[in-house]
DNA sequence: TAGGCCATCTGGTCCT
DNA sequence: AGGACCAGATGGCCTA
């Protein structure tokens, strides 16, 4: 099944603090209010740290115990914070790869998973048809095509032995033609929505 | 309704 | 010590 644009949606979030200032994601809604969270980690907190009760009664917190917690908190907000900000850039990156691979379908946004294949193949066809290309219009010469030609065909020796010794490899895999065709072939099952 | 994809939270580990 | 990074868990939204 394939995930299509979505509109935006809401998360009701456990935790966490306020809106994500210049958020690039809209996909979630800001978070909740820091008082919402701050309650929702006290209760917690109070679970784990079991708020076990000695014969019925709570032990009396020690001094300055609440103190801590309240910081104790702040951290684990700033914390979540920063995740959220390390995510979106992350993300941000993402969009930024997707906009750059070339494939079919533009109304339809590629997965994580897609972007990253697809790229990784599109790469590989490119540098087959750079160094075809070069090695081709530059026989003998000096260049950086033969070199770069070479250093190719060192890497995918290495490659067929390491997929030799693990005993999977696809055929396409094997030589610099087969990068653009199953790059091609990716697209177009990507297109399928499969 | 199941399955895919994703955002967010969280605790652990690594790095500076 | 504090921040970055990572992976697991959780839950929302969407499509088939």
């Amino acid at each position: 099944m394939k995930t299509k644009a979505r509109p935006p949606r809401r998360r009701v979030a456990a935790q966490s603090t306020e809106a994500t200032p210049g958020d690039q994601t809209p996909d979630r809604a800001p978070p909740d209010s820091g008082a919402q969270l701050a309650r929702s980690l006290r209760s917690r907190t109070a679970q784990k740290q079991g708020a076990r009760a000695e014969g019925g009664r709570r032990r009396q917190a020690p001094a300055g115990a609440a103190g801590r917690r309240e910081s104790s908190i702040q951290r684990r907000l700033e914390s979540n914070e920063r995740e959220r900000q390390r995510m979106h850039t992350l993300n941000n990156a993402f969009q930024a790869l997707r906009e750059v691979i070339p494939h079919v379908r533009a109304d339809k946004k590629l997965s994580k998973i897609e972007t990253l294949t697809l790229a990784k193949n599109y790469i590989k066809s490119l540098t087959a048809t750079i160094l075809t290309m070069s090695s081709g219009r530059l026989p003998g010469l000096d260049g950086p095509g033969p070199k770069l030609y070479q250093h190719y065909q060192q890497q995918q020796q290495q490659q067929q032995q390491q997929a030799a010794a693990g005993g999977v490899l696809a055929a396409a895999e094997s030589q610099p033609a087969g990068h653009l065709h199953k790059y091609s072939t990716q697209i177009h099952s990507f297109r399928e929505g499969s």
